[in-house]
DNA sequence: CTCGATCATATGGTATACCATGATACCATC
DNA sequence: GATGGTATCATGGTATACCATATGATCGAG
């Protein structure tokens, strides 16, 4: 790997080829992760294709792709938002803390200026946001955090399943970053994570990773047993 | 849930709707890991119906769900076939690590006797297939291992993950398993995880995971290394 | 001889048509 | 009145047709 091979890498055009079903994936992704589409809401086909002004062909590979990131379940008589049950959340959450811990202690390991100063930057419009109480944006900065902090530590693959994992509970995240108290304690915690990076202290961040993590999910259990 | 429950629940229909769909995913995703797809290999659609005997519909779809999976990258031309280098193979085997040892530790916390039942018997199965070193069939005992093991742990979102990542790796897998230092190491590790299992010993269980995930991982990587 | 332009073909993107199956509602018969 | 059968319709599965584009080859001009 040669400085060479590096130049000619970042030459790569980096167009995406915006096609029909590209766009229909986002939104039909989107509408799952944003509640639009209800959990346990049957998809079908030809509604779709009404709605999203696309013919079959495009709807029904979104929906395998759907299928296979595991936001849609195939009953047997069609495709369904898949529903999540505090079983599944927990496990979710238990990946994440493994997976997200790991990150952060590797970007602790190799964390540099220039990623510290990224991190320093989210996390001070994540103060802003946060005071005005906007969810939505609070999730996107948060996400924006652990994506620096997965790019950093070269976990582009662990990052991949995170995410995809994240979107199976959005629902879930968006509730806990909502309450109250998450607000308050939410960015306090990251700046935890965040001072254990800036210091190149592994161990501490992984700690306070995991922290982070359990909190949220208990704030989730409570949600959901209350939703019942 | 009392008994009458789970007896009207147990007689669900449990038909797997064999669909031409499935069964083209399946040869293909069969067909990519054991190689006869080889990395970076266009997947020409029309190529494809032909030798599938199916139309381009299924084709594409069991394609977009192969991609879904990390099995198929889409270049500009089309889809090609995933292939694997030591960055992304070493991240692989690093969230093994993590997701595995946490399933053995839940495991062997809530393991009982029934499920050490099955783990030695599919372990004797182990022994009698390594010594005639027929390395695919060691590779699906190994996996069945691994099933049981998150299945006891109720880690069954960390199970598909794993197993989708095992899928992009199974080149290195089947390498690997065929060395002969590891025929005889394998076998012996993954005993050692049931030893620890047995005794319901946590910590231990989940050592000695990650010493065979390690093992393994440097075992690929020279293999890898030596292929360039 | 080389460079370029144009045409042909291969390939993926999209739409639509047809078929098999399963669900539902209505009707007839016991 | 209840039960069973039948017909209709909704829905997903499959195949194919059409279009836009990119790539490569061939032919002509400089």
């Amino acid at each position: 790997m040669n400085k060479t091979v590096s130049d000619i890498a970042s030459l790569k055009i980096v167009s995406p080829p915006v096609t029909l079903r590209e766009i229909a994936l986002e939104r039909m992704r989107d509408a799952i992760i944003s509640g639009l589409f209800a959990p346990g809401q049957r998809l079908v086909e030809r509604t779709l294709c009404d709605q999203l002004g696309v013919s079959r062909s495009v709807i029904r590979e979104v929906i395998r792709h759907l299928q296979a990131e595991g936001l849609v379940d195939i009953a047997k008589q069609g495709p369904v938002v898949a529903s999540m049950d505090w079983h599944g959340a927990r496990q979710i959450y238990d990946i994440r803390a493994a997976l997200e811990s790991s990150a952060v202690a590797d970007c602790a390991r190799a964390a540099d200026i220039e990623t510290k100063d990224k991190l320093r930057l989210v996390l001070d419009e994540l103060d802003q946001n946060s005071r005005r109480n906007e969810p939505p944006t609070v999730l996107d900065v948060t996400t924006r955090f652990y994506e620096i902090i997965f790019a950093a530590a070269g976990h582009d693959i662990a990052w991949e399943i995170v995410s995809r994992l994240n979107s199976r509970i959005s629902r879930l995240r968006v509730m806990t970053l909502s309450t109250t108290n998450r607000s308050v304690s939410g960015p306090a915690q990251l700046r935890e994570i965040f001072a254990a990076i800036e210091r190149n202290d592994p161990d501490a961040a992984a700690k306070a990773c995991r922290e982070h993590i359990a909190a949220a999910a208990r704030l989730a259990e409570s949600l959901l047993q209350k939703e019942d």
